[in-house]
DNA sequence: CTGTTAGCGCGTTCAA
DNA sequence: TTGAACGCGCTAACAG
């Protein structure tokens, strides 16, 4: 049925281990010999058995990677750039989409190591003990993509969270604003929770600004939670004048909750969000917002892994890609 | 180094086989015999090795999927829903992005049989004889994902592409319009291109409605290029009062178009279109459009995979799911 | 209920 | 430059 190596050794007229060698690009085959095992190979329609491969190899040349949802944008974006390196290394990867809940995550990870992925790429909620000790048991190289552990023993490619926020936040500051809202995500996820509220808070703490705990509203990341969080923002009594969204989508319902209610932005509230997604520009008024180089992170952590997986001396194993602030148009002066 | 199954024998003391048995769950094992390899294996860490087992058992439970963009959050949601109903039946996919290249399809199906995945889920442009004649050389099945080939001869799960835009334009005409444009994607895609085209023609045959070529602008289904487009209708002489676009993507760059040049969605302009993404409700006016199931179509697609791997005799090997016009904000009465 | 024995398809010494 | 032989870790008969 299924055509083997041996199959094509016997129509060349060679041994299977000659053939071995042309299909694996040795040198060591005399041009000749090369050429009437091609033409086996063609005859019989060989493919190789990249399984037995791997089991004889040790290596599958394939990556496993564990990312919360590939149906949210930001995730998909680092996707296409992990998948895209991995393609340009001759890497397949295998993706599992474990939505930050830490038993998927562990289940999924060692199904993965089971697979025998030649190293993986971890997008996750925060890494706990038990994730180390999960990493531990392989001996594969790993790295944290658009995450962080917090003793940083694990290589990762990120921005910094909390500068980010640091960054939108000040913006809105400069503006004029005094009375600053937020909107963030819980401060169990460590990236896009935690560390963007503690950013929101050294800003307002920097500019001599005094917290208030009602002006702060946990989100679920996505739209809907955007729109209620600015429905209790409109109702309090001193209400705020600009609002800091942690992600892209919220801050879209943010605004359109705002204009829903009858009051425009920017002129009666400034809205900056962490993300620019495409989406960003796909919004009237269109969304000002940092920048987070998302295709890069995906890009950068799958090229480091590759270093890796080669055990190529790496320099720098906790990277930490550069935001910006893109402004547009929803951010305004007081 | 790594702990075999070899290893688990000797620690437990049994045969090699009396391992494979309680790892694979094979009743034919006392239960004290089982408790004792548990423990070794507990003892030893020790974690079956896929690559080994596939080998052995030619199987490998994982699927390829080869998709256009990830990036895409069309796509993206099909791969979600492919992905759960996977997981479920315990199967992993390795996801490679072609772009709806041809060559770059080719390729990566070559390489993921090469990988023996159980079975391939496909999301491309055009079916070609290429495709064809990869397909042929595997002996694993094949489905279609939001796809179909002309003569149907393989397995496929997707939307009636015509009707639905049909069912658009349609609306547009019950609603008053007479001069409706489209913002269409290449002919050469068939689905999303052609069949939607085609649909937008019966409709206004139907109709009695003339076919004007200039009321037509082919897209690259991103929002940019719905701008473009919606520029060029708003110069023409005989301007459209509604307009038609293939995704909704392409729809907001037109309304956005509109509303920049001063006009407004729909008092102006009816726009509707053909997707239904999460951003239809995120823009403002919330967008029309004819709700493409694509987390449905994935996780059906897979599922119908799943009885093609096991051999199960399927009665309905090309699957049509149901669209659905929902109307929102973007069409109004002329 | 348990153990023995063959492979699965290929990479990789080691000799020749 | 080539071939023979072994082993990668496991499943699957087949015996017992």
């Amino acid at each position: 049925m299924t055509v083997t190596i041996y199959d094509v050794a016997r129509e060349a007229g060679v041994s299977m281990a000659t053939v071995s060698r042309v299909v694996n690009n040795n040198p060591n085959v005399k041009p000749q010999t090369r050429k009437k095992v091609f033409e086996a190979i063609e005859r019989l329609g060989y493919r190789p058995n990249a399984v037995a491969r791997g089991l004889a190899s040790k290596k599958t040349t394939t990556v496993g990677v564990v990312i919360p949802d590939i149906s949210n944008a930001i995730f998909a974006e680092v996707a296409r750039g992990i998948e895209d390196i991995a393609n340009m290394y001759h890497y397949n990867i295998i993706l599992c989409n474990a939505d930050k809940k830490k038993d998927k995550e562990i289940r999924v990870i060692n199904t993965l190591l089971e697979k025998q992925v030649d190293g993986l790429l971890f997008m996750g909620g925060a890494v706990t003990d038990e994730h180390l000790q999960a990493f531990r048991t392989s001996n594969v190289p790993i790295v944290l993509c658009a995450t962080t552990d917090e003793n940083g023993t694990i290589p990762s490619v990120d921005i910094d969270h909390e500068a980010a926020a640091f960054d939108a936040v000040q913006t809105l500051i400069k503006q004029g604003h005094k009375t600053i809202a937020m909107i963030g995500g819980t401060l169990q996820d460590p990236a896009n929770g935690y560390s963007r509220f503690q950013g929101y808070r050294r800003a307002l703490e920097t500019a001599g600004l005094p917290y208030d705990e009602n002006l702060v509203r946990i989100g679920n990341y996505r739209y809907e939670s955007g729109v209620e969080a600015m429905k209790h923002f409109l109702e309090l009594p001193n209400r705020p004048t600009a609002v800091f969204s942690a992600t892209d989508e919220m801050a879209i319902g943010a605004i359109h909750c705002i204009q829903d209610n009858g009051l425009k932005v920017p002129a009666d509230f400034s809205v900056i969000s962490v993300d620019n997604s495409r989406m960003a520009s796909m919004v009237r008024p269109q969304l000002s917002a940092v920048a987070q180089p998302m295709y890069d992170i995906g890009a950068v952590s799958m090229r480091l892994l590759t270093k890796l997986m080669k055990k190529e001396t790496v320099e720098q194993a906790k990277v930490v890609l550069p935001h910006e602030v893109v402004m547009r148009q929803s951010v305004g002066s007081l």
